[in-house]
RNA sequence: GCCUCCAUAGCUCAAUGGCAGAGCGACGGUUUUGUAAACCGCUGACGUCAGUCCGAUUCUGACUGGGGGCUCCA
């Protein structure tokens, strides 16, 4: 752990290393100012971020009174920590043995288990003290740093919020109270961050969704069960057509397969004891048990199963705009991003296991093509995970080394092969097999898994999948599950947020709008929308008895990417007057001119 | 699911242990307009179920839904 830590130190600039250095020191000054106000109280654990801090309390250890933290202390803990830091006490490392530290935090058992794990290890225990060390009133804590000299060095903080976080990170634990904050070298540094936060809340895709109508929730409909409107109904639509199109361009077959099946279905796959609690509980009808399918693989190697396969036919590539249900748990239930129907953009490549890795290198592309549709920046906008399995987990994976070291290499040589920024995370795979997950952040910093790429060794056994090569041998194929645009709903999300609301003309649910000045330009305006649409462009007139200003604000708050003025002038010039979204000068184009443009603009998929 | 906070009209927000108020919207009318909000009128809400109280939108609890986290995940 800690030499993670000074690997990760030894890369950062001095500046960044004195800010760790802060956040580090701001930690202190929380915990402290928390032991203050509430002595009953045990220090658990706490970081330094890259965004702020925060730390782990036990409000409720055995044989004390629970103490209960919530947003309305967080100003009073905020004044505590202000006076620590305008007492300026010195931060001072020391290095005791276990035995010593053992006094020192004494009823702590968080602390002496990490200290218990450092004896075992026969090192020394970094501790530091806020101000002389073993003086009454001084505060210490393990801890390898690093700090700033004192507390009057912290000069902008914030504490954010409070939440619950199980120790460890296991479900298992005990949960305990976490605290938030941020700090930074300079006042007018952290109210930027601030600013920014208040900013991406902006285009969270739940607030855009309401103000843009593309979406809602109904109580009595359920959690997680979004309902689009007809404008998000339409991007949705738009990015299917698109990515159906792509994919047999590229040598996929679409299929459609039913969203639920019999049990038996998934007991064969071998899902049902890895997904059983996520899954929706099976339906009697008649002698069957049948269940809302979580995932479209079986349904596909049924289709692949149902002729004999040669090797001239492979790969085989199914692809489905698949519904799929997931029961997920309520509390991780987020706007669009995280719901529980949800639609993949799926697909199964089944093909003999010398090919897979040409596929999953033209799968690769098929995404960098798809994001750069959508204007999205490799290494900016997202980057490729690269989640292995854990071959002392037989619970969680299937058990065969040699094919998961087989299939990790693969993949691993796919994304250096095709200069992919990527990471590696270990315990992240199926329990088929290893992924190539594409990640993309969401509008507060989150990261999410957007798209995926999985290579699997294991369902071809389980389904007898097999194929007759050239030499009339009957063979065993590997499949390449992907998502090659996720989950609709996901994307939506990602794209609203990326775009704040203002889509680009080809994914934009109202494409233009025509204006009418007065009444008497209705038809004119009419003639105009006419030969729009005729053109394939999604356009309306709006010829409410509203002002033409009135109109064109509500239309660009809608983030209408056009707008098209008809009046006297224009009727008589056989013109229209075109106002294009974020821009203040206007054009007066001849209609077939203008058509021309959004129809190129179109074709570009640009901004 | 767990910790925590929240829930007032279609939307954004007020107020209150004793008959809930505004702006926008919707609706009806007047107006027919030159690039980000015309005018008049009218409509409309205390999430659900219990409890405390003479009386609950207000206090308590449960449920439902939502926010911030944890866990999990496309």
């Amino acid at each position: 752990m800690s030499q993670i830590l000074n690997e990760k130190l030894g890369k950062l600039t001095k500046d960044e290393q004195h800010l760790w250095a802060l956040r580090h020191t701001a930690e202190h000054i929380l915990h402290q100012a928390v032991k203050d106000l509430y002595p009953s109280i045990l220090l658990a654990m706490g970081p330094a971020t890259d965004e702020g801090f925060y730390f782990d309390f036990d409000h409720s250890p055995k044989g004390k009174t629970p103490v209960k933290i919530s947003d309305e202390d967080l100003p009073r803990i905020e004044k505590r920590m202000q006076e620590i830091i305008d007492a300026n006490l010195p931060m001072i490392r020391e290095e005791v043995a276990p035995d010593e530290a053992a006094k020192l935090f004494a009823g702590n058992p968080y602390k002496m288990e990490w200290i218990d794990e450092i004896k075992k290890r026969g090192e020394k225990v970094t501790i530091y003290w806020t101000g002389e060390p073993h003086q009454p009133g001084s505060m210490v804590d393990l801890c390898g740093g690093p700090h700033v000299k004192s507390t009057g060095e912290v000069r902008a903080f914030k504490l954010l919020s409070v939440a619950g976080a199980y120790w460890h990170g296991s479900e298992k634990n005990k949960m305990l109270t976490r605290i938030y904050g941020t700090c930074f070298p300079s006042k007018k540094e952290l109210d930027e961050h601030l600013h920014n936060l208040e900013e991406a809340k902006k285009r969270d895709h739940r607030k855009l969704g309401k103000e843009l109508g593309l979406f809602v929730f109904s109580d009595l409909v359920g959690a997680g069960l979004p309902l689009l409107t007809p404008k998000g109904a339409t991007i949705r639509r738009i990015l299917e057509r698109f990515i159906v199109d792509e994919e047999l361009r590229r040598g996929y077959q679409h299929v459609v397969t039913p969203p639920l099946a019999k049990v038996d279905l998934y007991r064969t796959s071998g899902h049902y004891p890895y997904y059983k609690d996520t899954m929706y509980p099976p339906m009697k009808v008649d002698d069957d048990e049948l269940i809302l399918r979580p995932m479209t693989c079986p349904h596909h190697f049924m289709l692949y199963k149902s002729q004999s396969r040669s090797y001239r036919d492979l790969p085989v590539r199914f692809a489905e705009i698949s519904p799929q249900f997931r029961y997920e748990k309520s509390g991780e239930l987020t706007g669009l991003m995280r719901v529980r129907m949800f639609t993949l953009t799926d697909a199964h490549i089944i093909t003999p296991p010398k090919k897979a890795k040409a596929e999953v290198l033209a799968v690769l592309d098929l995404i960098d093509y798809i994001n750069k549709c959508f204007g999205l920046v490799k290494g900016t906008d997202y980057r490729y995970r690269l989640s292995l399995g854990d071959r002392k987990d037989n619970k969680k994976y299937y058990k065969d080394d040699a094919a998961w070291d087989k299939a990790e290499s693969v993949l691993r040589e796919v994304l250096v092969e095709s200069n992919a920024p990527f990471f590696e995370a270990p315990n992240e795979a199926a329990f088929y097999g290893p992924k190539i997950d594409v990640q993309m952040k969401n509008v507060s910093g989150k990261e999410e898994t957007a798209f995926t790429v999985q290579y699997d060794f294991v369902m071809p056994k389980r389904f007898d999948l097999t194929y007759i090569d050239s030499d009339g041998k009957e063979k065993q194929p590997v499949v390449v599950h992907r998502a090659s645009m996720g989950a609709l709903e996901r994307t939506m999300a990602f794209l609203i947020e990326h775009y704040a609301g203002a889509f680009p003309l080809w994914l934009a649910p109202i494409q233009a709008v025509v204006i009418p000045i007065a009444e008497r330009h209705n038809d004119g305006a009419q003639m105009i929308v006419d030969a729009l649409k005729a053109a394939g462009i999604r356009v309306e007139s709006d010829t409410r008895s509203e002002p033409m200003q009135a109109k064109v604000r509500d239309h660009t708050l809608q983030k209408v990417p056009y707008l098209a003025i008809i009046g006297d002038r224009e009727i008589e010039n056989k013109t229209v007057s075109v106002r294009k979204r974020g821009m203040r000068e206007l054009q007066a184009l001849a209609l077939s001119d203008f058509i021309a443009q959004l129809v190129h603009e179109i074709e570009q998929k640009t901004n």
